[in-house]
DNA sequence: TACTGTGAAATATTTCACAGCA
DNA sequence: TGCTGTGAAATATTTCACAGTA
């Protein structure tokens, strides 16, 4: 019922629901039954109501959950149903890749401003997004204070733009580069590692039979 | 000591503990404790020696694992010590990202072939890969067979291509896609939803303090 | 001595199964 | 009746703590 300690794991399912949840939207469906909802996410039901009984009670007994109330709960839940500017530090191959994912301002991540160290791609527009130089980082932060930074740099860089941005008061990151941040508790830092992704998948594809 | 069934998190923490073995190794240390790279990861010593164990024995008693000798033995535990060719689907801004992202073929995961259904890109080489024709899919899997397909399509092409991958006798799919994929349990499906990454993300800042 | 390897204990997560209710 | 919500049971994972050994 409260908050006390989610795993991420639960929350990680949550935001799966709200996804499923937007596509059921679109489609016009009013009304989901738990087993409906998780099936379409790969879970199980019980798992499901757990999840969301964390946090209240969102459903009907004997009916289900109605599909634009549920996603309202979760979005408000995770923290979605409010804007989050963001800036990028690395404007690559993957940092334009994520300047041009449409998803993202859909669901209120909003890059501001992005920084790179190539003078080539210093003073670019992506996207209606400025690329500054990462020395101007400072200012910029202080001028737009904004709480997510997203690291897209290669390996090498990547610690001391994480030293940046949480010197600049920046409280979450998310990091793609492939090297572990270290990072104060009071800063939240989720990492991303494609390529383990890739190894996964190559144990399970080897043990196939 | 068996492979009977290994955990997922599991397997992410081996392809976790390779990459940072890898640093440890160009930085040319010999020998590291399994306090020193399970600290290096984030995660508890005896966990990684539990995750070990349940492969074999690698270490030495009073000494630590070589770093070399240990790479060697989680490479062949992942099957990341041999090649793996791949297929994309979707050459937009993430596509364009994967089959430049240097890292994937340094380990051994190599694009043969890209498709596409837009005109514009049908015919283009980029870093050295042709990028054909959804079309021509059955074809080119029928001279170049792979094992792994990775989608990067919208949301709204990721199942049929799915399909059309299994069809053609992929057994491994990676996919980037913000939908949940419906597939045979003989074929292997990583979901890899970045989007989903966002939302914990906020979900996290928002209960800071 | 200084580590690994691993049963056993502790903890966390999932699933069951059914009471409760529209 | 047909669902949700949720304790309790089952299962999975992590961590402890120490025997084993180079």
């Amino acid at each position: 019922m409260s908050d006390f300690r989610i795993p991420g794991i639960t929350v990680y399912r949550l935001a799966l629901y709200a996804r499923v949840l937007e596509n059921f939207l679109a489609e016009g469906k009013e009304l989901v039954s738990s087993e409906e909802l998780a099936r379409a996410c790969g879970v199980n039901s019980a798992q499901l109501r757990k999840d969301l009984s964390y946090f209240g009670q969102f459903g009907v007994r004997g009916v289900g959950y109605s599909v634009p109330a549920l996603l309202k709960h979760i979005r408000r839940i995770l923290g979605t149903d409010r804007e989050w500017p963001m800036v990028l530090a690395g404007v690559g191959h993957l940092g334009l890749a994520l300047l041009n994912y449409d998803l993202l301002p859909q669901r209120g991540f909003k890059f501001v401003a992005a920084f790179d160290v190539d003078e080539k791609k210093i003073g670019r527009v992506i996207n209606d997004v400025y690329v500054y130089s990462i020395e101007q980082l400072p200012w910029v932060l202080k001028e737009h204070p904004v709480e997510i930074g997203v690291i897209a740099t290669p390996a090498k860089a990547a610690q001391e733009v994480a030293d940046l941005f949480i010197a600049q008061g920046i409280k979450g990151i998310l990091n793609f580069a492939p090297v572990r941040l270290k990072h104060p508790k009071n800063v939240v830092v989720e990492h991303s590692d494609i390529t383990l992704l890739f190894d996964k998948l190559a144990f399970y594809l080897r043990r196939l039979d």
